[in-house]
RNA sequence: GUCAGAAUGGCAGAGUGGCUAUGCCUCCGGCUGCAACCCGGAGAUACGUGAGUUCGAUUCUCACUUCUGACUCCA
């Protein structure tokens, strides 16, 4: 039974989807205006083992992810390195999905572009001015927050206790409530110049940024979804907004269950420009490697904050490494596996449905990656003891399938048993055979140095050399 | 001010109403020609403060302190 917990009641909840078998999942993607960091791939991955997750215990799973290619951000940084608004996006929309494939993250169903769905963005508009929750003022289109009584539902938020002026930009004269918000703007004569503009019968706009995802979750899954995924930040007010304008339109339940990510800090502190700190997917993946950083996010929960430092990474990638081990251990030892029996086969064979229970137990639990990964590591030992003297290829296979499925499912290990071992590595290894055959040390240790030196390193073993890459 | 979250050993970090993982680090033993990997063992006065509930709390409740975040573009 998968419980997960929803913002919108603060609460763990057993899950059930509106489908028998099928869940919705719609999540807020990235404003492709910069360099994606490390914070928002938290957020990214974050949706990508929730996935994995649903899929596990039986899910299909269908997951929609929004592309913000036209807001403000973009409009202004676009211009700023005079670029075309498309050319901008499309630049960082291709370094978001290479950031996706660093990280090992399974590509949703689709990727809609705000700027693919302005129709439906008018289309909306328009019902909420029929409604009467939305107004026309000096081209632009408002949502009227006083028309929907449910506002503040998920953030909780007490308007009444706002400090008016700190969060509320009083010079926004033009609204008939200062927190109104856009949910399109008139474009302004630069932008027209520009071409970043849509008709309409209120005339030249262009989308604000609540109402795209709006539009973008209900075109691809109808007035009610399963799950909205997002970082914590985004509570309020993108989330509150995108209730507001969905069930201000349909009058149904938009979300039943709302799941964000915590924010990633850095050294105890927010990431900022301004204390320079901020760190892209790149810098941190050259680093340590795409599935170490992976790893490092999938052992803090979710809900918590990761304090991000380089004694974390370091951390990290030694705990990655060691159950990388296991798998290269376990496939080498696999290749000169045995039919007979061995005396310790029956008592492993009896430890894995209850090493299987506890980690479906963890990730049906808020999906617990933190749990699962200490349940991975009781799998590891097992399979370490095991590999000490145990050798039958029942058990070998059994093992490594186990170990692959809990792999898969964490996203781990996608690349391993495909690395080629290059041809002057290997005769190294080849001339160090025969110099330890006739047990010439000294030439099969300075051998050994040298392979080193090539970035492999060699395990000698009952079974012979071991060859394997140096991971950073 | 309102709404959240967090406080665990030298470090990093899970987790739990009664026994606290794991990794790094140090040491010992096994394995090895020597290593590496792995296994076993040992080390360290660890659960922010004060109350309460309880036979028993680090774990639940309340308060306090400190920190972080949201309330303004923000994953």
């Amino acid at each position: 039974m998968f419980q997960i917990y929803n913002t919108l009641t603060r609460k763990k909840e057993i899950f059930k989807s509106l489908k028998e078998g099928e869940v919705s999942i719609y999540a807020c993607g990235p404003t492709v205006y910069n360099m994606p960091h490390i914070g928002n791939y938290r957020t990214f991955l974050m949706t990508d083992n929730l996935v994995r997750t649903l899929e596990y215990l039986g899910y299909k799973v269908k997951l929609v992810m929004n592309i913000t290619d036209i807001d403000d951000k973009t409009i202004r940084d676009s211009k700023a390195v005079g670029m075309s608004l498309k050319d901008f996006t499309d630049r960082y929309t291709a370094e978001f999905f290479k950031g996706l494939d660093m990280l090992n993250i399974k590509r949703a169903s689709t990727y809609p572009r705000a700027t693919e769905n302005v129709d439906g963005m008018i289309e909306l508009a328009q019902k909420l001015i029929d409604k009467g929750l939305a107004y026309e003022k000096d081209g632009s289109i408002y949502y009227r927050i006083s028309g929907f009584p449910n506002y503040g539902k998920l953030s909780k938020i007490d308007f009444d206790n706002i400090i008016i002026g700190a969060s509320v930009d009083v010079d926004e004269y033009d609204k008939d409530n200062p927190r109104d918000f856009a949910l399109l703007k008139a474009s302004t004569p630069e932008e027209i110049e520009r071409g970043i503009y849509y008709e309409s019968i209120w005339g030249k706009i262009r989308p604000g940024w609540h109402i795209e995802c709006s539009v973008m979750a209900m075109n691809s899954f109808g007035p009610t979804l399963d799950i909205h995924t997002g970082g914590v930040d985004l509570i309020f007010p993108h989330h509150e907004n995108e209730i507001a304008q969905s069930e201000g339109a349909t009058g149904k339940p938009f979300v039943y269950t709302w799941v964000h990510g915590e924010h990633l800090i850095v050294e105890g502190e927010k990431m900022s420009k301004s204390k320079g700190n901020v760190f892209t997917l790149p810098e941190i993946v050259r680093k340590y490697g795409g599935e170490v950083v992976r790893f490092m996010f999938l052992s803090v929960h979710y809900r918590k904050k990761l304090d991000y430092s380089d004694a974390f990474a370091e951390n990290a990638k030694n705990n990655y490494l060691r159950l990388k081990e296991t798998l290269d251990n376990l496939e080498f030892a696999l290749a000169s596996a045995e039919d007979a029996a061995y005396p310790e086969d029956g008592e492993v064979l009896k430890a894995l449905p209850e090493i299987e229970n506890h980690f479906r137990g963890a990730l049906e639990d808020d999906f617990n990656t933190p749990k699962a990964v200490t349940v991975f590591r009781d799998l590891s030992r097992t399979i370490n003891k095991y590999l000490e003297s145990g050798k039958n290829r029942q058990v070998l296979e059994k093992l490594h399938s186990l170990y692959r499925q809990f792999s898969d499912v964490l996203g781990l290990f996608a690349e391993a048993g495909k690395e080629e071992i290059p041809e002057n590595v290997m005769k190294l290894v080849e001339e160090r055979e025969a110099a330890r055959k006739n047990k010439e040390w000294a030439i099969s240790d300075a051998l050994r140095e040298k392979i080193k030196s090539l970035g492999y390193i060699v395990q000698d073993t009952k079974e012979g050399q071991n060859v394997k890459k140096v991971e950073y």
